[in-house]
DNA sequence: TTGTAGGCGTTATCAA
DNA sequence: TTGATAACGCCTACAA
């Protein structure tokens, strides 16, 4: 049946059983595996069987890439994280993982490191492998890049900001609710200075935050100080830096919140290097709840966002948007605020008076 | 010159040129505009000039897919880890990808979670993609779902366990030395009651990491001794679990040594809780010497096991092996100690009286 | 319901 | 050095 083949390719040695091999094994064509495989319901019973006998015999399973080059669909979706070595995003990854291979789905991670043009690479190994979706969890405005993918026709979650095309999908993430609740917090506690770290406003959720704290604040008739404001990277030296800042003023803050908790770690370490007691001397709350922050010392009171809702919606808006080709209504990420140890009453006096030095209470 | 198409296969609409249309642009025949692509040097200066403005124009990038199928080289590398929310392997990851990424290699990364069923599942993804090769630091024993890999003649490294077959090679860590100049650390800060947390011994890593406390211990004249030997989860958590053993007895250890840095900050959070000052009254040492370890309280005196290190060597190894057919030596991966603040002299009279709880000393 | 055959985008062989 | 073309493994329109 078979032409001669004009050059012998590969050496077969080693290789995995093809459907064409599978197909003679059970003596059906090879159409007929390609719908076993792609569970198509017209096939008949016994033949269905003997092709999945044979199937298990040479231990076949389809080649993704001739799949995928054929078929235009890939099952794979695509990842976009900012980074990989802020616990925060390993944890969604892994949700997003675990529900996205449940449904027989590959993921394909990209860490865009801050950097456009590594971001640029990702989108465009995306477009080629024919991912069947992306969600863009970058937290940040890589709006031109995106457009290869908008042009290609995939459809895509991002987070914040919405993404404009036809086959979008936003996940909006109340800010508001979950800082909201750490200022009455600290401010039930008696604080009434209280500062905000956040990150670079480049990325719009850190400007997004802050308004969320600025907001806050004002709700209990407090005004935002300058001050008692810092913008720096997202990271544990950023919080550090923070730390130092907000130490070395006539006027220092009894309370500190965090716009991550990489941040709100590296507050804690500098107070601690400083006999600074948390959270006697001063409050600290952070913002994620990373699995970390229940196990430093002492327990981090923050906000949190949950990696799990997080993925279980971006999951769910990339299916949805393959059923309807329109884009579908911003979908709310509710946070929340959870009380640990990092948090308590203001100290006495230290509401009037400045703090130079942490001095323990008991 | 092209035969009329059977079915109009999806539409047009977004997708990236192809190698015909660079083709027809260039006015040359798609295989040359491959040569070009491959770096061939066998192609003629003014054609390949051409070809790259053509390729630029229309914004071309070789189809990964069916460059794959064709040619069985994916320019695709498998890395294989225990799980990605330990910060380990994150680091490890980010290292990798950077080196491979340079050379112009992709890597698809697979995390275990100790799960044979999601390792069985990665590799054989990894087989079907063709991976070039495959880095296996797992830390772990998956003998048997690696011959899957072997058969397909895939070129491996693993860590600590050689792989049997001909196109493996073995990164071996030197646990020994980073070990025993932990205990020498401590030894030398006067503490005779050293205790040492290790993961599962199903793991060989961990069999290793203890041996070589074991040895390092006699080493100093001292005897291991059962009760100041923890066995438990590689987690925060397992670090809890081995620090309230310990302090619960009647005779506890003045150091703690753990065997990965999370065991580490788990034995940190509960020393702290239970007023025992680290290091006043007991050293704690890690192992790892994750990023964060630089940042708790008090920063953390670990080992040292460079995850740029391990990845450059797993490349490398990687590379040489696509070479030489023969597997290659083993490769030594140092480990050394770093001395932070969380280990001190043993407290005046703690040699000889069990410590129930801790005082603080100036 | 099943089989035939063409083509997805690329590379490798062969002939020119 | 260049071009024509078969084939990688699979899916799907169409015919039977």
């Amino acid at each position: 049946l078979k032409t001669p083949t004009k050059q012998p390719a590969f050496p077969k040695q080693g290789r995995a059983a093809d459907i064409s091999e599978v197909a003679k094994l059970a003596r059906v064509s090879t159409a007929t595996v390609s719908r076993v495989t792609n569970g198509l319901s017209t096939v008949d019973q016994a033949l269905a069987e003997r092709v999945g006998a044979a199937i298990r015999e040479l231990n076949y399973t389809p080649n993704p890439q001739g799949r995928s080059l054929r078929s235009g669909r890939s099952r794979t979706l695509g990842l976009l994280v900012s980074e990989i070595t802020n616990p925060f995003f390993p944890e969604l990854i892994q949700s997003f993982e675990d529900i996205a291979s449940a449904s027989g789905f590959e993921v394909m991670v990209g860490a865009t490191n801050h950097n456009l043009k590594l971001a640029r690479l990702f989108i465009t190994r995306m477009v080629q492998r024919r991912v069947e979706g992306v969600a863009v969890m970058t937290f940040r405005d890589e709006a031109d890049l995106l457009q290869e993918l908008i042009s290609a026709g995939i459809p895509m979650v991002s987070i914040d900001v919405p993404i404009p095309g036809q086959n979008t999908a936003v996940l909006q993430i109340d800010y508001l609710h979950g800082i909201n609740q750490a200022v009455q917090h600290v401010a039930d506690l008696g604080h009434r200075r209280i500062a905000f770290t956040s990150g670079p406003p480049l990325h719009l959720t850190n400007v997004m935050r802050k308004q969320a704290f600025v907001s806050s604040i004002k709700n209990i008739g407090l005004q935002d100080r300058n001050e008692w404001m810092f913008e720096g990277p997202h990271t544990l030296e950023g919080g550090m830096e923070a730390a130092r800042q907000f130490i070395a003023l006539e006027e220092a803050p009894t309370a500190i919140i965090c716009s991550n908790d990489m941040m709100a770690l590296g507050v804690l370490r500098v107070l601690a290097q400083s006999n600074i007691s948390v959270p006697d001397d001063v409050s600290v709350i952070g913002f994620d709840d990373v699995h970390l922050a229940e196990f430093v010392t002492p327990p981090l009171t923050t906000v949190r966002m949950s990696r799990e809702l997080l993925a279980t919606h971006a999951f769910q808006a990339l299916q949805d948007l393959k059923q309807s080709d329109a884009s579908i209504c911003p979908i709310r990420v509710e946070t929340a605020l959870v009380v640990r140890e990092s948090t308590t009453f203001v100290a006495s006096g230290m509401r009037d008076f400045p703090m130079h030095t942490g001095q323990r209470r008991a």
